[in-house]
DNA sequence: GAATATATGGTACGACTGTTTCAACAACGA
DNA sequence: TCGTTGTTGAAACAGTCGTACCATATATTC
């Protein structure tokens, strides 16, 4: 008996928690404004969190899923060449809209750098790609297992994402992604 | 006429304190337990540079001084093939002694995400390297002044530093790069 | 109505932050 | 010794932080 819980009001608030990290990034995070900013009270965000560190593991879960959802609505439907497919990959990933998950994820791993124990499943972020692309460039991989080429592909889109970021040439960066490609496609 | 100024000693503290930020970082950096583990107090931090803020400006300049003479001793020993020299850079900017640069490295970068406006010149931090990097390569680059080639090569080795300082699996990374480097070298 | 469980608002605590203020001390030239 | 300039300690200021405590409001069953 008594009041019914109410969940479904941690999942809004965990949506536009999520929404305002992505938007404000992770460095700066305080309970106050971000409540301001929800229209609740810091109150409310550890009623439901427990704490600070709970919510923002349950913000960093959350803006993976909508990575992940976002994957694969995009990644099946990779065909043609080498080259395309590569290109595809890095139109995806460095698409504008897409800047506010690239920055929350360098930021997460600067963090983490920092403070290794508490980003205890941050290497899983690596390794995740390695079968999706393994799928994905099976025709260039030396074998079903093969991690090199993955490794390869992610370390290139990665740290033209990082070059991207802070030099904002999207020409300079699209023509070296180009480079790439033509190398790997022989 | 009075007491002469001393200089000296806010050059000491400089070096005391990269040695510190390199060791702990930038993200929680606090006035308090830096300068008392410098022997110094919150008062001569600020008298010596100002604000907290000049500080760290201070500090960056000085750890980016140290790479760069650190850089200046190794590049131009560079000799042999694509592959050859490929693998140096790789070997000397993934050795563990460097760690805390590279640490320090994605630090900025991603508070630079969070925070453009403070860290105005971090463009230069990318295109530094153009120079430098189209010497050593001159035999693969398109002409004196490809951007590309050099774009190529810092994102492989910077998304390469990106795994390795998140998996720690140096022998993945490794192969990688060698497998980058026989693309590259034809 | 009472009883009960969930949901909130308000407030204050203790610990921190960068910075300022005030006073004192130290080393020099005259 | 005195004035002057550089150096330093102690303390306080004004703010923010995460969080805990206490009361109250709300919605439900009996």
């Amino acid at each position: 008996m008594g009041r019914p819980a109410d969940p479904a009001r941690r999942e809004r608030t965990l949506a536009r928690a999520t929404d305002y990290v992505l938007a404000h990034g992770l460095a700066g995070l305080s309970l106050r404004p971000l409540a301001a900013a929800l229209d609740t009270s810091p109150r409310m965000l550890l009623y439901d969190f427990g704490s600070k560190q709970e919510l923002v593991a349950a913000v960093l879960a959350e803006a993976r899923r909508r990575g992940a959802v976002r994957l694969a609505e995009h990644l099946p439907a990779e065909t043609g060449s080498v080259q395309e497919r590569l290109r595809g990959i890095w139109a995806w990933m460095s698409a504008d809209d897409r800047a506010p998950f690239v920055r929350l994820f360098f930021e997460v791993h600067a963090e983490g750098l920092v403070h290794p124990e508490a980003y205890p499943d941050q290497g899983e972020a690596i390794t995740d790609w390695f079968s999706t692309l393994n799928a994905t460039f099976h025709d260039i991989a030396t074998g079903p297992d093969d991690t090199v080429t993955p490794t390869l592909i992610m370390a290139v889109v990665r740290g033209l994402l990082f070059d991207l970021t802070t030099t904002a040439d999207r020409h300079r960066t699209d023509q070296a992604l180009d480079r790439f490609a033509e190398l790997l496609g022989q």
